[in-house]
DNA sequence: TGTACATCAGTGAACGCGCGTTCACTGATGTAC
DNA sequence: TGTACATCAGTGAACGCGCGTTCACTGATGTAC
């Protein structure tokens, strides 16, 4: 990089570059998939020659690796937003799905690249998400506990619906990315994710647990 | 091709290659997706020199869409053995995701392509995939609507519902995928299927519509 | 503070390779008479 | 049935290009004294 600031030192000046790698690569991820993206045309779009690109990362899966840890931690953010339930709301679905979609539209790359790696990425890449997402479903198994009227529930049935929830959130957020910035389509995608944790929770509490 | 039967006419012979294309293709395509897929690999696969591809196909993004028409065809198959109620199972939830475990270990190749391709797959691809899986949510909301407690629904809450079934099926399918083949991973995902389908049909019969 | 040396992010040339696509071709199959 | 011609699936050479990776390098920054 030619235009760095004259008194940074070193170690800024990489981190800097780093992060330049990581967010050519979001911007490029928008499009397509890592395995479908070079080492050269990540280097372009960061404006480095491409061998610079190995003193920061081993391979485009590392990187990839790189973005999987990066990209959790927005998410759990978010989480930890829902978790804490804002006293203003009337409803803690309404209070969740408003969270979602607004971290969604704040974090559109990074959403992006989960939802599209998870399914086709290097395969060390694909393990990395699907672990994570799994750590988020027992999270959630465990707030549901918490909530009046899961208190007769077995573990393995809380476990289960809160894999049901995550996949319908998951997919929630696939369609706000299609939706792809059009208010009206991200509004309806809001709703309809709404009524569906309503219908999920009324057949929760109405649900006896075998265990 | 040169080990061509001697008695086979030109337009069958012409036809076996391009199903040769479209398995070799599904081959490549379990490990990683058709973006990173280069027409000589699948050549290769096939056992054509690269530029016999044209006489079939005008691109790997045209391909794509072919095994999506392809893949789509199987999955009604499916579709159709669920709506019609096999009298021997004492529940439609038992005999839904028995057919569709038993389908998607059938069909392992095409599921396997459907949801790589849904979320990373050429644009035109990806629309395809998503045009096709609507109508799925669509065709399930009329059979919705036939069941018994839900006559007082509105056509856009069926519809709502529909959509987060498909979801939680599109979802089973790739975990089934990922236990790759496992016979216990493959059970366990069944039986976790069955008592989501529950959940939410007990959500159903609770939940009153607005409309 | 000044000097001599070490570190290391980024450079640029070079490599062999697989890519998509073009083109003129071959030879078996199909068709008209 | 036999002949002459048309069709067309598959061939093989050739092209310019972008790929990942190697290597020796440069020159600014950092450190030891």
């Amino acid at each position: 990089m030619t235009e760095s600031p004259d008194h940074e030192t070193r170690v800024a000046r990489k981190e800097r570059t780093r992060r330049a790698i990581l967010d050519a690569t979001l911007v490029l991820c928008e499009e397509s998939s890592l395995v479908a993206l070079s080492l050269r045309q990540v280097a372009k779009q960061v404006g480095i020659v491409p061998t610079a690109f190995y003193r920061h990362f081993d391979s485009i899966e590392s990187l990839g690796l790189a973005l999987v840890d990066e990209s959790f931690v927005s998410l759990r953010a978010m989480l930890r937003d829902v978790r804490r339930h804002d006293p203003t709301y009337r409803d803690i679905v309404d209070q969740s799905v408003d969270t979602l979609v607004s971290h969604v539209q704040k974090e559109r790359q990074h959403f992006n690249f989960i939802v599209r790696e998870r399914a086709a990425g290097p395969l060390s890449v694909r393990a990395a998400i699907r672990h994570q997402i799994e750590l988020c479903e027992r999270e959630l198994a465990t707030d549901l506990a918490r909530l009046p009227g899961t208190e007769s529930w077995s573990p393995e049935d809380l476990q289960v619906l809160s894999n049901l929830i995550v996949t319908a959130m998951v997919a929630t957020a696939e369609d706000i990315l299609v939706a792809g910035g059009r208010p009206d389509a991200e509004k309806a995608v809001g709703e309809r994710a709404r009524t569906q944790l309503r219908m999920v929770i009324i057949g929760a509490l109405g649900w006896t647990s075998r265990g």
